[in-house]
DNA sequence: AACCTTGTTGGACGCTCGTACAACAAGTGC
DNA sequence: GCACTTGTTGTACGAGCGTCCAACAAGGTT
């Protein structure tokens, strides 16, 4: 028997494929959060989306794809945050930047979840050579963004990546240290610690 | 039939019980360098160290025990490099100091096998709430350490944690970054950042 | 030389994994 | 109302997983 009568269920609901393929999308981090990669299961995250595990394979077309479209769609929130934190400060070139750096240390972007997605994702870095492209362009981005800010700073051309990297790395730094043990270290610190710091990094060199 | 006549291998090496522990770690950090968290499996560990897949249940509990294991040895071994270049930098706190922060951007703690290993130990921290403890552990000591080297430079008890945790953030973003992208960030350029960096988040505030 | 301890092996077990696929149902155009 | 497309399901399959264990061998003790 390689088939049964089959189709015991009453109904099931059809649903638009993009919003489906987000559903599965967002599934995917949920399961993540929860029980790290070792869970993410293609039945895992069928059930957490309330479908079945045959439909994960139709909308994509291995579990490795759907998580590295997971990481693309919370990149893509990442940067709209940002983005959208960076407006919202005005045209004070200052508040710019400091919007800019501060709004990592809040939601969306100082989520348990992103970090379970992000340490994920760096899981597969090494094993799939392609996806340590799309971490590079992630990267590069957002130290880009950030050189433009600090040119609109009126810093000189030649500090400008020195900089970018060293700020970088301390938001990555703090983000990090804020997901991982929130009850060391608050959100409001951890905020106030990057405008002090950044501050004392895009300062001109004393004498 | 449950076991056959068996045992055709024409020999075998007996091992110190110590050794064998460590060849096992030193081959699980090699398989997690090499594949990810994903390739991690008993099977495959004990194909790279050399021996057959029952023996890593003789010296290990689960698999789980053994990525545990082999965190804590990398642990160690980054505190023992780190303690080495502070007692090799002589008497001058400051010195000692930069020894302290620069130590992290050269062999063996810049190295790509001890990120994989971080990572997959991260990849179980949400699973187990045991492990987060020992991360904390390894963190909170690093601080520690960081805290006395910076009160050792005559700066303010009340700035020590804060200068601390920015300091900490620093190097394990310029870490995290020199080992996923070495082509972007040189180990020279990302010390020489360091120390700039260092100069000025542990100089007095301006008026 | 006989013996005991124990490091080591290979295989068996039950389980979960990812994937493929035929069957079915919900819409859609006519 | 009928054909057609396609979202969705359940199941089957082979591979790999972690764990357990009886059998065997290496090395030390007496």
């Amino acid at each position: 028997m390689t088939t049964q009568p089959a189709f015991r269920t009453p109904a099931y609901k059809r649903a638009e494929p993009d919003a489906r393929r987000l559903s599965l999308i967002a599934a995917c981090a949920r399961v993540l959060a929860r029980e790290g990669i070792a869970g993410a299961s293609v039945r895992t995250i069928a059930v957490e989306a309330g479908v079945s595990a045959g439909l994960v394979g139709h909308y994509f077309p291995g579990v490795d794809a759907l998580i590295a479209a997971t990481y693309a769609h919370t990149g893509a929130r990442v940067d709209a945050a940002l983005e959208a934190a960076v407006a919202s400060a005005g045209d004070d070139p200052r508040a710019r930047l400091e919007a800019f750096v501060t709004a990592s240390f809040a939601a969306p972007i100082a989520d348990p979840e992103l970090l379970s997605t992000w340490i994920a994702f760096g899981s597969l870095v090494r094993a799939r050579p392609e996806i340590a492209a799309l971490h590079d362009e992630q990267y590069g981005g957002f130290r880009a963004q950030l050189e433009r800010l600090l040119a609109d700073c009126g810093l000189p051309a030649a500090t400008l990546r020195r900089t970018a990297i060293a700020i970088t790395a301390l938001v990555d730094g703090l983000w990090l240290e804020l997901c991982l043990s929130p009850h060391e270290l608050a959100a409001e610190e951890a905020a106030a610690i990057a405008r002090d710091a950044l501050a004392r990094l895009t300062s001109p060199a004393r004498a």
